[in-house]
This record gives structure tokens, sequence and C-alpha cells, in this order.
RNA sequence: GACCCCAUCGUCUAGUCAGGUCAGGACACCGGGUUUUCAUCCCGGCAACACGGGUUCGAAUCCCGUUGGGGUCACCA
């Protein structure tokens, strides 16, 4: 195949969709696996729509996905602009071209009066499609001085057949398709002129998009034919669903890409997962990007639309946090550890000690944050939870909270190991079982009764924090009145 | 309503194009094991070819129909 050349081409409305997220990584996939270009144009004529942020927005969320695009914003190209909305000169050139060779004609019917005709036809059951009023109209029948629209003299019959990558022919009769607008009354063409128009002139070879755009592309090809040009290969790719199989939307969940990134996913789990979706390779589920990109096929893109299924998503990234390093982990968290108020500057090696002990219990990089909150917590900070409290923190494993004490403060090297032994002394001289002692530690030092192991724990919370949570805990006991006297 | 697309466990899916293994894997769920709690991990279980006709010795797979779901029908993109 030779270089291919595919876009993504998000109209600025809003944030990157997880849907749009779907459709940029297969063009990516696509573009990267054979060598090709990967264009990101911004279709941004709708200018009541368009904003600057939702641009920014789209952008920051095909960063953050590491889908890097060769020609477009930012980075410019030899297409340049990749607006839309600064492309007018290429439509008009165009535009023009199709009214020599008369395939456009005026139409001088109101929008009034086209939607009056619409409703009608909708309710006597017949198809709700441009009459074709005007199509014949000579240039002495044109009404002086009255806005008119430019409409597509499309075929009367005959059929547009679309070779779909995914979907094999789908085949349209042309009776069907009406004489689309090209042009509005007031100059600017429409959507699908200037598509067809951007992806000829930036030489797009294949158009991967939604199964949305479907029943646009017969109109698209017919533009193409009128032009003259042979269209570029397509491929729709089946839609995500919300669990009532509904069109994915707010109220399935979060369906902003960067919501995910603020609740602590990662990109590469991300990225894995919504290739998954649609997209397979034998049983594989976890993908690495450079594996993605050299077994990416258009072949294996599943025709059905999918369920967003939030739980795998989760299960995935709780995958690929097990995966990463604990020094990389450690980069990755430090915003959130400050930005969630906690004041505990560990050393790099005790920070990634810790991480150790949690990542592999955590799905989320916020769920890592919030289980190691008593880590990242002043000594004296700790908070012990009611529940726990009640069951662990009774008046007889006093003394044995004070033989750990006592044991732990002679220990020399504070590491799983020394730890282990030095616990089993006490356990062995106090004759007791490990979950008798060991319950006792953990809320001492954590404030609940979860945690990850006792000895890795207090290894990585270190002896000055450990010994001194002992004790408050110890005091904190004391200090409780006897519940057992009263009752 | 018309047109277009789609149809395997609850979900993502393999298998369908070149008909022939108890229909395979993963998430979730349930049970068991490991264990100082939780989690990880390991083992096991539950669970599907939408329905009806054909074609065939044989159909998840090919054909037709039905049902169901989705999408689209703008001087939006």
């Amino acid at each position: 195949m030779t270089a291919p050349r595919l876009r993504f081409a998000p109209s600025p409305s809003g944030y990157l969709h997880i849907g749009g997220a779907r459709t940029a990584l297969f063009c990516w996939l696509f573009a990267r696996r054979h060598g090709g270009q990967f264009i990101l144009r911004v279709e941004d004529t709708d200018r009541a729509r368009s904003t600057a942020e939702s641009i920014q927005a789209i952008l920051d969320g095909l960063r953050w996905l590491g889908l890097d695009w060769d020609e477009g914003p930012e980075v410019g190209g030899p297409h340049a602009p990749y607006f839309q909305s600064q492309r007018g000169p290429v439509y008009q050139r165009y535009v023009d071209q199709l009214i020599k060779t008369g395939h456009l004609y005026r139409c001088y019917c109101s929008a009034e009066l086209l939607r009056e005709k619409r409703e009608a036809a909708q309710r006597e059951g017949r198809k709700p499609a441009y009459d074709r009023t005007c199509r014949e109209l000579s240039p002495q029948q044109w009404p002086a001085g009255e806005p008119y629209v430019l409409r597509l003299k499309a075929p009367l019959d005959g059929e547009t057949t679309v070779s779909d990558l995914i979907r094999g022919d789908v085949v349209f009769q042309n009776k069907e398709l009406s004489d689309q607008v090209v042009v509005r009354s007031n100059g600017d063409p429409l959507y699908n002129f200037v598509v067809v128009v951007d992806d000829m002139t930036m030489g797009i070879t294949h158009v991967v998009r939604g199964d949305d755009h479907l029943n646009n592309t017969p109109k698209q090809i017919q533009i193409y034919q009128a032009l003259g040009v042979k269209p570029p290969s397509f491929a729709h790719a089946p839609l995500i669903l919300g669990a009532d199989k509904k069109r994915l939307s707010k109220r399935h969940g979060a369906t902003n890409v960067m919501q995910y990134d603020d609740e602590g996913y990662l990109p590469d789990a991300m990225i894995n997962f919504l290739a998954r979706l649609g997209w397979s390779h034998g049983d594989q589920e976890v993908f690495r990007r450079d594996e993605l990109i050299e077994l990416f096929s258009l072949d294996a893109v599943g025709r059905s639309p999918g369920v967003w299924n939030p739980e795998k998503l989760l299960w995935l990234n709780g995958q690929y946090i097990t995966s990463l390093s604990d020094e990389r982990l450690a980069e990755m968290i430090a915003p959130r550890i400050s930005a969630a108020g906690f004041q505990d500057a560990a050393a790099d090696a005790v920070m990634a000690k810790r991480i150790a002990t949690l990542k592999e219990r955590a799905r989320t990089l916020a769920e890592l944050v919030d289980q190691g909150a008593f880590y990242w917590r002043a000594a004296e900070a700790i908070e012990y939870e009611a529940k726990a409290k009640r069951k662990f923190f009774k008046p007889d494993c006093l003394p044995r909270l004070k033989a750990a004490h006592a044991a732990l403060n002679q220990l020399q090297n504070w590491n799983d190991q020394e730890l282990e032994a030095c616990l089993a002394e006490v356990l062995a001289k106090l004759d007791v079982k490990m979950g008798k002692l060991a319950q006792p530690i953990r809320v001492a030092i954590t404030g609940t009764s979860i945690s990850p192991g006792l000895y890795e724990t207090l290894a990585a919370l270190g002896k000055v924090k450990s010994l001194q949570r002992l004790t408050m805990a110890i005091e904190h006991i004391e200090a409780e009145p006897r519940e057992e006297a009263g009752s």
C-alpha cells in the first residue's frame, strides 16, 4: 500500500468524546500501521457552536491519548489551513467549477416553504425529500433579487455504491437521494461539500469515521463524481452505546476522555480499551501501543455496535498500574498527593517503596493516592475509622501493642525481613496468634483494618512515623472510657 | 414513516468470508485455595449462537423472512 493519509475531523463544539477518541485512534493506528500520515482537521464552519476552548480541549484530549498528528493545528503542514473556517477560497474554487460544469442549480424555494413541504410529506407518509421544483428553471425564470441556494443536480435514477472496508458494498438507490444543498443562500458551502473538497485537496486516501456518517457517504460520492474525482476508501466503524443500548451520552457516565485523566486512568489503558471495543485480535486483551500499531487492521473491526463497559476499563487500568514501575507511578501521583493537601514529602526511595505496597491494589491513580493516605499524612494526623477502632482497639490489646512498640523500638534495620522476625518474637513471647497483633497494629498505623501487608507497610511508613503512631494508639486506648465496666 | 446498518454468555469478543471440535477467551458475578486485613494471584462454576423457514449427510457459519436494536433523513457538522 502506498502511504495512506487519514484524517480525524472533529467539530469543536465540546470536549473530545469517547466515540471521537476511538475514531481518532482507528485512524491513527491505520496510518501508523502502514507508514502513512495522520491529519487533524477542525470542522469549525458552524460558527455558532464552535469555540476556541473546544478546539483546545480536543487537542488536549488527543495529546493525552498520545495520538500525535502529522499535519494540522499547531503543527501546520503542506495543506494548511487545517481549519475549515479559513478555507473559504478553496471551497469557492470548486463551487465555481461545479457551476461551470453545470452540476449546480439555483433553488429559490424558501427555507420556510421547504419546511412546510417536508412536514406535509411526513404527514402523508411520503419521503421528506426535496421535490426538485427549481431543477429545470431557466435563467429567465430566476426571480430577480431573491435569495437562492445552490443544489447539486444529482442523478435521478441508478444507484450509488459505498464500498466500505468494514461493511462491504452498501448500495443506495439514487431516487432515495435528493438534490442536496451545496451552498447556502448566504454563500457558505455546506458540510457534505466542504468535507469532500477538504479530503480531496488534502489527499486523504481513507476516510475512517463513525457509522452515523454512512448515510452521508452516498451524498459525498455524488459530489466526488460531479467533481470528476475518484472517492477515497471508506470505513464506517460501529457506534459506542451505553448500557441501555442507546447512543453513549453523559447520562451513561463520563464521555469526556479528559475526565478519565482526572479520575486517574492511564492513557495506555484507555487506548487499549478503546481499541478492543470494536476491534479484536483473537483472544488477546492487553496490547502495548506498538503491538496495536503492528496488529491493527480494519478487517478485524466488528460491524455491530458495542456497549461501553466501565468495569472492564477499570480492570484494564489496574493491570496497567500494576505493570508500571514504582518510580514512574511516583511521578504520576505526585501532583495528586499535593493537590489533595497532603504534606509528607518523602524521599524518592521511600516513595517507591510505598507505591510498591499499593499498586496491585489500586485500579486508578485516584484510588492509589486514596488508599495510601496514611502514608502521605503527617504522623499525628492519623484518623481512626470508627468500625476498625471499635473492633480492634480494645483494652486487652494494650499489652500486645506495648510489647510490639518496645521490640520495634529496638530494631536497628527497619526492613521487611527484620520487622517480620521482630514481630514473630513478640508473638512467641506473648503466645498469641498473628491476627491478634497484626490488626491492632494495622489500625494504629493506618487508621483502618484494611491495608497492604503489615511488614511492608511498616517498612514503607518508616520507623519514626510507625513508632509515633503506635504510641498515639496506646495513649488513645488508655484514654478511652472502659465500656465493659458500665454494661 | 422511509432509507441504511447490525444481531454469539449480563458486557467486550473468538469462531462466520473458504459449513463438520462438549461454541473458546476476557470483564462482572458465585464458590474454593494462598494469606496478618484487603487486594493480587491460582483453581473451579454460572452463562450465548434472537426467532422461523429453507439449502445440506451436516448450519453459529450460506439464503429468505420475522423480530429486536442502532443510525440517518437541515440553508448543523
